[in-house]
Formats: C-alpha cells, sequence, structure tokens
DNA sequence: CAATTACCAACTGAAAGAGTATGTTATTAA
DNA sequence: TTAATAACATACTCTTTCAGTTGGTAATTG
C-alpha cells in the first residue's frame, strides 16, 4: 500500500476540522466518535499533526484542536508525507542518493522516477479545501 | 510499498529476455546470475510469469524460458497485477464492490479512484520493449 | 481541587513480504 | 537406460511494518 490509514485517517481529520472551523476547538473525542476510530488511536494521529503544527492545540476544558491556515493551503501532499514519511512507490527510490549499484544502468528506474514525481505532482495539486469542497 | 520487489525482479527478467532473444532458451541460472538474485528466488518468480503464459518454457537440457510474444506486447500494467495481484494504492480500494460502510458519503474517496486510475493509465502505456529500449 | 483534554512512550498482534530449504518431475544427451 | 540438467512445487523462516492498545503524565479551566 501506497498510503497508510493513518495518512488516511489524518486527511479526514482535517477535513473535519475544515468542516467545523466556526466551532473554536474541536476535541479527538468528538472527531473520534464522528470518524467512528478509537480514542486513542486519534490521539496518536492528532499527535503527529500537531508536531507538524498542521493544528493548533489547547489543552483542558474547552480545548482540543483546531486548523491554523486556511483549509486551501494545506497540500495533501505534505499531509501524506508528514504520516508516512515520504510516497515513494518503489523501496528503489526510498534512499537518497540511489545506493543501488545497479541504478546507473537500471532500465526500471527511470520508470519508477517518473511515477514517483507524477504522484508527488498528484497529491501536491489537491488541498483539504478541494477535498471537503468535493472538488477533487 | 505500492510495487513488491518480486514485481519488479519481474519486469527485469522479461528485459533480460527481451535483449537475449534470438539465444534460443534462456536458463533460471543465466538470469539469476546476471541479475544478481538467488537461483531459487528467480524460479520462484519465473513460476507466476509462467504460470500466467508471459513465457515460454522448455524442461530439461538445453532448456529453459523464453518470451512468447514481442517485447511491445507485454504492458507493464498486467506483470505487475500479475505478481502483485492489484495496483491500488490504498486499501479503501481493495474490494470490488466497495464495502466500506461510508464509501458513498466520504470525501477523500474519489481522489484515491482519481490517482488509481492514473495509476494503471501510467503502467498501461508502457511496455518491456519500451523499458528495454530505455524509451520511458 | 476535580474534571477535562492534550500529550507521551512502550507494547502487542497480525499480516505481508523477502528469501530459503528441500524436494519432485520432465527432458535430453551420452 | 542412466546421469545430468533444468523447470516445477510447496512449505517454511525471518524480518519488517503497520494497526491499534495500554497505561500512564502534564497542562488548563471552572
Amino acid at each position: 500500500m501506497l498510503i497508510s490509514t493513518r495518512g488516511r485517517y489524518a486527511l479526514r481529520f482535517l477535513i473535519d476540522l475544515a468542516e467545523n472551523q466556526n466551532n473554536g476547538y474541536i476535541t479527538t473525542k468528538e472527531i473520534a466518535e464522528r470518524q467512528n476510530i478509537s480514542l486513542k488511536y486519534a490521539e496518536r494521529i492528532f499527535g503527529v499533526l500537531s508536531s507538524y503544527e498542521f493544528v493548533d492545540t489547547q489543552r483542558g476544558k474547552g480545548g482540543g484542536y483546531r486548523l491554523n491556515r486556511a483549509p486551501s493551503d494545506y497540500k495533501v501532499s505534505e499531509i501524506l508525507i508528514a504520516m508516512d514519511e515520504d510516497l515513494t512507490p518503489v523501496s528503489c527510490l526510498k534512499c537518497n542518493p540511489n545506493k543501488c549499484e545497479r541504478s546507473q544502468k537500471c532500465k526500471t528506474l527511470p520508470m519508477w522516477k517518473k511515477l514517483s514525481g507524477i504522484i508527488n505532482s498528484f497529491f501536491d495539486g489537491i488541498t483539504i479545501a478541494d477535498l471537503a469542497n468535493e472538488n477533487i
């Protein structure tokens, strides 16, 4: 799988926050219920989103999370890369510079590179706002 | 990972066969050495290629494998799908029809479907001949 | 101070994937 | 007819990754 469930949940959480922007801070509990996921797992995912400063956070009563940018300023690519480390379709592309000794003469490597570029551009071109507005 | 090493090896084997087409049957041993992979692992991969009738096979002395079509008649997509079952980037798309109960209202599903289409078209448009000729 | 809510880290369990081990069967050439 | 060759088959091991859980601690507020 190119995209983990973690990455998919992260996107859904941000969409959820985007759809409830004017309600102040949204708790993990609320989102966990809406998205039908365990509270604890949701907390872990928000932990990553928070560490990348994709969201503002507030502890204690009345606290929770909220977006700190406009939904149109979140590229899907950056979210997925934050959650999964990368978006590379084959392990050949994982290390940089390429450590595979046959990379110079490999007949398939250019194809993998091209695909990787396509995938990255695809996700670069979509924002949380696009998703929320079903404007794929 | 979207593409397994099995799938990558399969492509390299077919490219190898394409490059040595006029030499009759090519043994697993020969390819295993050229591609720097264990004989036994190579045999397993050829087993799959053979079961999908991507190659002709001959046992015993002088035997081995050879292509049974022109290199330009092997789409990369069919090879990769044979080796890995599918090319779906997210598990949401694995079952058909979609069994996820939120699929009707899911805001991200259209994006996954679109990506899946892009990936499949990409590999549909490339053949073993293209790879052998470095014509990515 | 008590309730609330985010934050943190270690762990479990399952699945998939890479690769190996140990054969058996078909074919050919001597 | 036998020995060598090479494909075919299957079960297994080992590692890694990923999903999800457990059991907390720290900050904030009423």
